[in-house]
DNA sequence: AGGGTGTTCCTTTTT
DNA sequence: GGAACACCCT
């Protein structure tokens, strides 16, 4: 066993039975894991294939797995690591295409995303009489997901207390119903499935606990019921439950992550060994008891106190800039500071909107930098409409599928008709493309509506029988010929159909990595992109300093942190009412700073603009919690006064320097600004006092004008 | 039918 | 600043 303190040793050789190790940010908890897995295979003679090791997100697994194969080479020259290890839901995934027949589902489902969700919801809503409460989709879809995640069912007994509730059941309920029309699953289905077979299908049940005998989870405070039950069902019979996790970093109860799960463990396991890990590896002391001292003002722990033999250290530090662009301004600066340390440097937010201002900051500069998560690959436009054709091929019950590309592009199908088809279908209760199909004989259709429908439904089929057992490389490559869809782009996209264009070529390559390692056809390749999202892949590019989310940080950790937005109502955010939900918050700021190892900075603005309009914003309660072991950065002063645009600063009442004349604003004028300099108008929209102008300046920042309040000036020819 | 424009919201975090 | 929707024009 390598280099493991005492605590950390009796922990990964800790004998059969449930074990709980609370393990503190930065104490070496993957490695306990790893070792564990390690020691398992090594000493005590456990076949790899009878341990089930599950995770959260692709990438903890990916590290696990990576980190176990290197271990374990050298010394039996196991190549490929024949454990299980990988998140809930996948593993779910795994065992579903296998077992879901006993459950009345096709085994070529398809796993919905968020839009998919989102949209369907927003059907459902549009459809429901007007004398129901006013719900959003994302509020009603919350609200399932919570529901499931706890294992409830759409009727179940219970009577709904409110108005709201009674809706949101009813709309629970026709969600459901789409679903299993679409022969759909979304992501908390595949948890909640597996709950069912494991319950009530006992050969199932056995199969599963027989093969694993050695069950590991990470992050345990993050688990939900569905989850926890997964685990207790596969465990129960041996007992053999090894998990770890640390309460004050569960970040998930949104997800429906019950903190209570962690903190029972030891009465619903009996018997369960606890061991605590306390000692940290990973960050300076200063940056410790910052740290320490904010968390230890969340009432709901069991309480430990992390402490480190590394001495020294810079205090942290916590700088106020006047508005959020100043405050990117200053962070990148900060950066370049760093030179090639920028490469182990990290910039922390609460929402990914944020990363924005940052970004163009390091843009400004022709700084290289990453950003994890935000904009999927897999949501951007041209790849949603391609896997909406291979969905449908796959399974033609797939409405929400239709309805995306059946104007993509556009073939004479538009709103009137397809209103027309989604009457019948809701009539007759089919899929969308039968009805489409039974076009044919209606005669009371318009002629130039079924020549279209059928049309497309000819298209689909003959894609459907040409692709049979066809690599899914040349399944893209057929409809993109056969509709054309390169063309499509073009003609209807000017501006950036090139980088469109790059993006179906990045997805080809993808089909063909796929086609050459895996064995499945386009059914698992469509099923495994759902679960897979950019987040798992931390690409390292050299010395560029990488951007990501206090979620999606954790677990990784950094030589340099800058956290951002320190203020009230975005950390902790304004949605965060009531006690228990502050307390998360707190837990998310205590994960962000516990990623630095050598230095660590805050920051907060003084104006923000939120929502369209410019906000003032209050030094989060973090900060006064923390209190004492910051040090205060001061401003270094500047030439051009800072951040507030100018019209924050005029005189109520006052009027705008020479009013610019109406008309005269046209694309191609060239202006001038008091603080961003020369530009030119790139379009207009709107007039009157309304008037808004979208001005290049020549600096290269883009931005848009209500030129009636702004003090921009037209200036006279010389264009350079 | 389909493209373009304007208007009105709302923005947390992830599998 | 963006997505969804409503509206208008061709």
């Amino acid at each position: 066993m390598i280099e493991l303190n005492e605590a950390q040793r009796i922990a990964a050789t800790s004998p059969d039975g449930p074990t709980l190790v609370l393990a503190g940010a930065g104490t070496g908890k993957t490695r306990v894991i790893v070792e564990r897995i390690v020691w398992l295979i090594e000493e005590r003679g456990v076949d790899p294939r009878n341990i089930l090791a599950l995770t959260f997100t692709n990438r903890a697994a990916n590290e696990m797995r990576t980190r176990v194969i290197a271990r374990v080479m050298g010394r039996l020259g196991t190549e490929r690591l024949a454990s299980w290890v990988g998140t809930f839901h996948a593993f779910a995934l795994y065992v579903l295409r296998r077992e879901i027949e006993r459950l009345g589902y096709g085994s070529s489902f398809t796993v919905f995303d968020e839009a998919d969700q989102l949209s369907l919801m927003r059907r459902l809503l549009r459809d429901l009489p007007p004398s129901h409460v006013k719900l959003t989709p994302r509020d009603v879809l919350s609200w399932i997901s919570r529901q499931k995640q706890d294992l409830g069912e759409p009727d179940s007994a219970a009577p709904p207390q409110t108005d709201a509730e009674e809706t949101a059941r009813l709309l629970w309920r026709q969600y459901h119903d789409a679903l299993r029309r679409a022969s759909a699953l979304d992501f908390d289905d595949l948890l909640v499935l597996l709950v069912r077979l494991l319950r009530e299908h006992e050969d199932a049940r056995d199969k599963y606990r027989r093969r694993y005998k050695h069950i590991l989870v990470d992050e345990y405070q993050d688990t939900n019921r569905a989850q926890y039950e997964i685990a207790r069902l596969l465990t129960d019979g041996h007992g053999n439950i090894f998990v770890v996790g640390d309460e004050d970093q569960s970040i998930y109860s949104w997800r429906g992550a019950n903190i209570q799960n962690i903190l029972d463990f030891e009465r619903d396991f009996e018997n369960a060994r606890v061991i605590r890990l306390e000692q940290n590896y990973r960050s300076t002391a200063p940056i410790l008891s910052a740290a320490n001292e904010l968390v230890k003002n969340n009432r709901r722990r069991l309480g430990k106190t992390l402490y480190t033999y590394h001495k020294g250290g810079e205090p942290v530090r916590f700088y106020v800039a006047g508005s959020a662009e100043e405050e990117a301004e200053w962070v990148v600066e900060e950066v370049k500071k760093l030179g090639d340390g920028a490469g182990h440097a990290a910039v922390l937010y609460r929402a990914n909107w944020q990363s924005r201002l940052v970004e163009e900051a390091l843009r400004r500069r022709g700084m290289n930098y990453i950003v994890v998560g935000g904009v999927r690959f897999y949501s951007r436009k041209e790849i949603k409409d391609l896997l909406g054709y291979m969905r449908l091929l796959v399974n033609p019950a797939d409405d929400e599928s239709l309805r995306r590309i059946i104007a993509v592009p556009p073939r004479g199908i538009g709103g009137v008709t397809m209103e027309r088809f989604e009457e019948y279908a809701r009539e007759r209760n089919q899929p969308l493309l039968e009805v489409l199909r039974d076009s044919e004989h209606d005669q009371t259709l318009n002629p130039r509506m079924r020549d279209a429908a059928l049309a497309f439904v000819h298209l689909i089929d003959d894609l459907a029988y040409q692709t049979k057992r066809m690599p899914v490389r040349d399944i893209v490559n057929l409809i993109l010929d056969t509709t054309k869809y390169r063309e499509y782009l073009q003609q209807s996209d000017e501006k950036d159909f090139r980088t469109r264009l790059e993006t179906v070529d990045e997805f080809l390559s993808a089909c063909t990595q796929f086609d050459g390692q895996q064995s499945g056809g386009v059914a698992e390749f469509l099923q495994d992109l759902a679960l897979y999202s950019e987040a798992d892949e931390l690409n390292v590019r050299e010395g560029a300093v990488t951007l990501l989310t206090c979620h999606s940080a954790k677990g990784l950790e950094f030589d340099t942190v800058f956290l951002i937005g320190l203020e009230e109502g975005l950390l902790p955010h304004v949605t965060a009412e009531s006690e228990r939900e502050v307390e998360e918050e707190r837990r998310l700021c205590y994960v962000a700073m516990t990623r630095a190892r050598r230095k660590l900075t805050l920051t907060a603005a003084q104006s923000r603009m939120m929502h369209g309009t410019r906000e003032d914003r209050a030094d989060s309660r973090f900060v006064r919690e923390i209190g004492g072991q910051l040090e205060r950065v001061r401003k270094e002063p500047r030439e051009t006064p800072a951040g507030r645009p100018s019209l924050a600063k005029r005189p109520a009442g006052g009027q705008p320097p020479e009013a610019v004349p109406e008309g005269a604003m046209k694309t191609g004028t060239p202006v001038h600004h008091p603080k961003f300099g020369r530009g030119y108008v790139m379009y207009t929209t709107g007039s009157g006092d309304k008037l808004r102008a979208k001005i290049r300046f020549d600096s290269g920042r883009v931005a848009m004008f209500m030129v009636s309040q702004s003090p921009l000036q037209i200036i006279e020819g010389k264009k350079k």
